[in-house]
RNA sequence: GGCUGGUUAGCUCAGUUGGUAGAGCACCGCAUUCACAUUGCGGUUGUCACAGGUUCGAGCCCUGUACCAGCCACCA
């Protein structure tokens, strides 16, 4: 049958991969011996679709993971999508808005089954995605993150860790954002700068009637809950003032002046005020000078009863009202209306974030990132490019410990259980259940209204199993007594209504993928070999993958890692839905073919810096494709032109003419070459080389030359092997176009090229 | 404030043991259907940011400067 005059893409695409999938190409092959070679795909999230990142992703490891199978390696790649949680709640949330509905209106339960029904879309159009971008990932091992074989480990992780002192409860100082209702880590934090407004407040010294000390400060709306004033000890001018006390100009409390060092005497005014309850620098002073920790912002934005007249006003209603206040008071000094701050915000929502004591579960990280650090700074694990490794190095040294519960539904609950109410004909007294009652609860009553309390004065009015069925949230004290347990340790016990940070669980992403820790998967394939990500998620993912891994096995889970820069959009700035710029993977797909969209970002991400959107190249690739197609072509019409039977090339044969050897020759170094590129992940290069060879060495010239020569015979068994071995060289670049090709020589001894072996030096 | 990367052709960017500057796109000329117009042939374009240094020789190594981008920390 001749073949079509145009390589036509789609036509392709859709059956080479049904194809692959028939031939059961992409398991690891059984007989393979030697080392195996192992990737796990970093799981998109299931909150929406996959964007122009993950095609890059998808066509590194692919890239990867066919040459090592053409290789003759034992070799797999493993498939998955992530539950994301945060992320995808926010995301859903949005749904919710649009029918007028909020996360307020369902108990626990219902929420995360319409969130579950909601995620089944997104993973559906994801996998179709990856089936589509041609991934040669074994779908018998697809994994998700909320399979119960992932949460299994994941408890077991954390009753571990539980156990040995390295998992706790504490009041901390958090980062919580009221808008989404959760708090956040350090590293979700995103510090903008702003112009914002410091106002210098005069406090009048007790005892004088004219003498004060004037406060800077950008959040007056925390003057009523101010209990102490500090100046640097080693700042003479005002290091006599420790001791003194002054008037809080709103609420006409008494305070003292202490001395602390981390005052900056250059800073304002060099006397600070402090509320240890609601911001960082104050908590941390406040727990060395024993201060007390009033909180005047609740869980909702507003201010608690403690902030006395002000209680119930949002804070920023708040912070107008104090400023009208004390400007009619007269004790503002001046304003700077120009201060340039930074605020922090949350990384999704970007609402301003209000530091907090709250009860947190934390994850103690100082015996874990000791080896963690060890693993790259020894060479276990090595880092390309290089000079990504400080990132890795640096935020494995200044490390605090992470705190892992998030108050949001969708995720894996952390298997934490409080006793609240004692069995009826328990013998023994359970001393815990007496703190446990200050827990707050939130839950929907049976006529579906928001009801909140402690639980000790809710279970006056209602019953165990209304607060259980109907809950919503749960904020124990860190005093309470908590079981650890997967399931409830009996009659009377609430579950923890936190889940656990997303990293936590897909920290253990190269343990659960490889059913760790008693599959055969586990044995053959781990350590993995290479993890190749973006380098934005260093921190949040890589090192929880090292820590757990260590931590776990005692080896590090992958041997590589390899980081790609971000895809930007064409004008170079990052793709973001409100600027706009989006490019979506689709309209390429569909217009230029996956195979030319694949090659086309691989040569574009030469170094792992970021790169703009390479629309030339794709074009360029496009077009690549089809001179393949094209050279393949003019082999087979030529043979019928001809009538000849072409033989096998072989070295030494018959009639090869000092052109045929130097092509053989050529073949050869470009085969050396993009082996050793492949070796040193130098990806981009081996692309040009191989692209450079076939256009401008096989088609420019040795097909341009056959045209003249007498003796066609030999000089197409040369062409049929530089184009046979080049299609090999390219196909885990450019798979489709590749594989097609070589279906079109029936005479083929091996008959699949996805599984055909890698050329060799002849 | 600390750190990282960048500054090379009109544009986007390669350039890893230091040895006569590269690609894609764009542009100009020619070819016109003989595998491919998603084509072929030919051509134009560079004080490789700046200033010093090392070297027989520097886009590449060293020092400093400027500008751009990003990350982290602090900011009363």
């Amino acid at each position: 049958m001749a073949m079509a005059k145009n390589f036509d893409h789609k036509s392709v695409e859709s059956s080479v991969y049904a194809q692959w999938e028939k031939w059961g190409a992409f398991e690891p092959n059984k007989e393979a011996k030697g080392k195996p070679f192992t990737i796990v795909l970093p799981p998109p999230n299931a909150s929406g679709k996959m964007h122009m990142g993950n095609v890059l992703m998808i066509a590194i490891e692919d890239l990867m993971i066919r040459y090592h199978r053409m290789k003759g390696d034992p070799t797999l790649w493993i498939p998955g999508t992530d539950h994301a949680g945060f992320e995808t709640q926010i995301t859903y949330e949005r749904e919710l808005k649009k029918q007028g509905k909020s996360r307020f209106d369902f108990d626990r339960q219902t929420l995360y089954q319409n969130i579950w029904e909601f995620v089944q879309n997104n993973k559906n159009q994801i996998e179709g995605q990856i089936k589509q971008m041609g991934a040669s990932v074994d779908w018998n091992r697809y994994t998700f993150t909320l399979d119960p074989h992932v949460i299994e480990t994941v408890y077991t992780t954390f009753a571990k860790m539980h156990s040995e002192g390295l998992v706790y409860r504490d009041n901390y100082m958090v980062n919580y954002c009221p808008k989404c209702g959760t708090t956040f880590a350090d590293l979700e934090i995103i510090h903008e700068e702003r112009v914002g407004k410091l106002y210098y407040v005069k406090y009048l010294i007790q005892g004088e009637s004219d003498k004060y000390i004037t406060v800077a400060t950008t959040r007056p709306e925390t003057i009523m809950l101010d209990t102490h004033i500090a100046v640097n000890p080693k700042d003479k001018k005002r290091a006599s003032y420790i001791g003194t006390k002054v008037i809080n100009p709103l609420t006409g409390k008494v305070m003292e002046i202490i001395g602390d060092e981390f005052v900056d005497p250059k800073f304002g005014t060099g006397f600070v005020k402090l509320t240890p309850a609601h911001d960082k620098n104050d908590y941390e002073v406040g727990k060395k000078h024993g201060l007390p920790f009033i909180v005047g912002i609740g869980m909702d934005g507003r201010m608690t009863q403690a902030a006395g007249r002000w209680a119930g006003k949002t804070v920023f209603t708040a912070r107008d009202d104090v400023i009208g206040e004390l400007k009619e008071m007269g004790v503002i000094e001046k304003v700077d209306e120009k201060y340039n701050q930074s605020v922090s915000v949350c990384y999704k929502g970007g609402h301003e974030i209000e530091p907090m004591v709250l009860p947190n579960w934390f994850v103690k990280v100082e015996s874990l990132k000791k080896p963690a650090l060890a693993a790259v700074t020894s060479g276990a694990v090595k880092i390309y490019p290089k000079w990504r490794e400080i990132t890795y190095t640096k935020w494995m040294e200044e490390m605090h410990d992470w705190p892992i519960s998030r108050q949001v539904v969708w995720g894996i609950r952390i298997p934490v259980w409080y006793m609240v109410r004692q069995p009826e004909n328990s013998e023994s007294q359970n001393v815990g259940v007496s703190e446990n009652q200050k827990i707050q609860i939130t839950f929907l009553n049976k006529e579906k209204k928001v009801v909140s309390g402690t639980v000790g004065e809710l279970l006056k009015s209602y019953t165990f199993e209304d607060i259980r069925d109907g809950l919503q949230t749960l904020i124990a004290p860190a005093g309470c007594e908590a079981v650890v347990s997967a399931e409830s340790p009996g009659e009377g016990y609430l579950q923890e209504t936190d889940t656990f940070d997303t990293w936590f669980s897909s920290g253990h992403w190269p343990l659960v993928t490889l059913k760790y820790p008693d599959s055969d998967d586990f044995a053959k394939f781990y350590p993995t070999s290479v993890l190749e990500t973006g380098w934005e998620i260093i921190r949040f993912w890589v090192s929880r993958m090292i820590m757990f891994g260590i931590y776990l096995t005692g080896k590090p889970p992958f041997e590589y890692v390899y980081l790609h820069g971000l895809v930007r959009a064409l004008d170079g700035r990052k793709m973001s839905k409100s600027l706009g710029n989006v490019i979506n993977p689709d309209e390429y797909m569909d217009q230029y073919g996956v195979d030319a969209l694949r090659m086309g970002l691989i040569s574009g991400t030469a170094n792992g810096k970021d790169f703009a959107f390479p629309k030339d190249k794709i074009v360029s690739y496009r077009n690549f494709a089809n001179k393949l197609w094209n050279m393949t072509r003019f082999y087979h019409m030529m043979v019928e032109k001809e009538e000849v039977k072409v033989e096998w090339y072989k070295p030494g044969m018959d009639d090869l003419s000092e052109l045929d050897l130097d092509f053989i020759n050529k073949l050869n170094t470009t085969i050396k070459k993009t082996d050793e590129l492949l070796a040193k992940f130098r990806f981009a290069e081996a692309a040009e080389t191989i692209y450079h060879f076939m256009w401008d060495e096989v088609a420019a010239v040795y097909i341009e030359q056959i045209k003249d020569r007498d003796n066609k015979k030999t000089s197409l068994s040369v062409l049929r092997h530089l184009l046979m071995q080049g299609v090999k060289l390219l196909h885990p670049f450019m798979p489709f176009v590749t594989e097609a090709i070589w279906s079109e020589f029936p005479e083929r001894t091996e008959e699949q090229l996805i599984n055909a072996s890698w050329p060799e030096i002849k």
